[in-house]
DNA sequence: GAATTTATCTCGTCC
DNA sequence: GGACGAGGTAAATTC
C-alpha cells in the first residue's frame, strides 16, 4: 500500500466525467492497483477512485489509472508532501454476525412470542448431528426445539426433523416438539413442517428489534 | 488527517456486529473525527469505519470511536508501524460534468433528433456572456442555439433568452432560433420558453445512449 | 454464473 | 428538515 499526500487535481472519465480542482489530498494506491483519492472529511467514500482491476501508468507528475472498461482516472501532482509504502499482506476479512445469529439472540430473549411461561434451556444446544438453535421448555415443561432461519425453506424443515428424531430418542427429553421460526417461510416448507407436526412461526425482525428487552435497544 | 499503519483488530457494534481479526491495516482519522480501516485490497469501501459525527477516545493501545447513535468502533492496536498527521485543509469538492455534458455530447452527434439536414457549427460556442451549448444550422441554413439541461427550469430559459438576444445582434448569424432541450422540462419553463418562441425538446437519455454512433459506447 | 436484494449504504434533490 | 430516488452504486444472496 502506497500513501501519497499531495497537492493534486484529479479527473475521471467513465460513466460520467468528474473533476477535482487543485487541493491537498491523500492518494492511496492499493496492492491490487486500485486508487483512492480522499479529502480530510466526508464519509468513507473517496472523492474519486478507480476500482480494480486497473492499471496505473506513472509519468512525471501525472498518473493515469485505466480501468477494465477503458475509464480513466487522471491525477496531476503539483506538490508531493509525503510518499510512503507499506507491505500489509492479505487481510483475513470482515466477520459479520449476520441476521440469523441476531434473530436467534432476539428470540432467546423473547420466548414469550411462543407462549407464556416458556424458558430457555440453552442456545446452540449440542446434539450428535449438530447444534439445535434454541432448546426450550414450554409452560408445562415440554421440550421444544426451535430452528431459526432468515428464509425458511424445505432444507431447514428437514434439518429440524432430523434433530427432533434424534432428540425424541432421549427419554429425558422426549417428547420434543418442534418450531420452525423464520422471517419468511416458503409455502412448500410450511406444508412439509405442518404435515410433520412442526409449528411454523414467522418472525418480524423489525418489531422484535423494537420490542426487545432494552439490553438490545442500544441502537 | 492522521494516517496510522498498524497491526490491529477491530470491532464494530451498531446496526450489526462485525469483527476484524488481527492484521496489518491502514487507519485513517479524518479532521471531522471519522475513522476508516482499510486493507491493501478490496474496493473503495473500508473494511470498517465510523462516520461523522463521532468522537475518538484514545487510551493506551485501544481506540474507541463512538457515533451519534451510540454505535462503537473499537480498535485494538498491537503494533504501530507508522503514525503521521497532515493538515490538508478544506476540499473544493467534486465537480460532476456528468449528465449535462454527456447529453450535450450525445446531442451533438445526433442532431437528426431536431430535423434532417442539420449540422453542428460548434459545441460551447463562445459569446461575451458565456458559451452556448450547441450552435447549429438547420436544413435551410438558419442558425439555431441549443441550451442543454438535465432538468429544464426557468433559469435555463432565461439563460438561453440572453444568448439569443445577444446572438441576434450579429448580422452574420441573425435570425437565430432557440431550442431548449432537457430530459425533463418543468411546465413553467415550457410555458415561458414557448411564449418566447423557443422550441422545447425533451430528451430520452437512455435511448440516446443506446442509439449513439458507437464512438460513445466505450463505457 | 446471472439475477435479485441488501446496505452501518452514500449522496443529491425535492418538498 | 425529512422523504424520495439514483449511484462510476458495491456486495451478498438467491435462483
Amino acid at each position: 500500500m502506497r500513501l501519497v499526500i499531495a497537492k493534486c487535481s484529479v479527473d475521471y472519465a467513465g460513466r460520467l466525467s468528474a473533476h477535482l480542482p487543485l487541493a491537498m489530498r491523500l492518494l492511496i494506491v492499493k496492492a491490487d492497483g486500485s486508487v483512492l483519492v480522499h479529502s480530510d472529511g466526508g464519509s468513507y467514500k473517496p472523492l474519486n477512485w478507480m476500482s480494480p482491476p486497473c492499471r496505473l501508468a506513472e509519468s512525471g507528475t501525472e498518473w493515469v489509472v485505466t480501468g477494465k472498461s477503458g475509464e480513466t482516472l487522471t491525477v496531476h501532482l503539483e506538490e508531493i508532501i509525503s510518499d510512503t509504502s507499506f507491505a500489509l499482506g492479505e487481510d483475513p476479512g470482515l466477520v459479520k454476525d449476520g441476521v440469523e445469529a441476531h434473530l436467534q439472540e432476539l428470540l432467546a430473549a423473547q420466548l414469550h412470542v411462543f407462549g407464556v411461561g416458556w424458558r430457555l434451556v440453552r442456545r446452540e444446544f449440542p446434539t450428535a448431528i449438530g447444534p439445535v438453535d434454541l432448546m426450550c421448555r414450554d409452560a408445562v415443561g415440554i421440550s421444544v426445539a426451535i430452528e431459526v432461519k432468515r428464509r425458511g425453506e424445505i432444507d431447514g424443515v428437514e434439518q429440524l426433523t432430523r434433530y427432533l428424531e434424534l432428540l425424541n430418542r432421549d427419554p429425558l427429553l422426549a417428547p420434543v416438539q418442534g418450531i420452525f421460526a423464520a422471517q419468511e417461510i416458503r409455502p412448500q416448507a410450511r406444508v412439509l413442517a405442518e404435515d410433520r407436526g412442526i409449528r411454523c412461526v414467522t418472525l418480524d425482525y423489525e418489531s422484535m428489534r423494537g420490542t426487545d428487552d432494552g439490553a438490545l435497544r442500544l441502537f
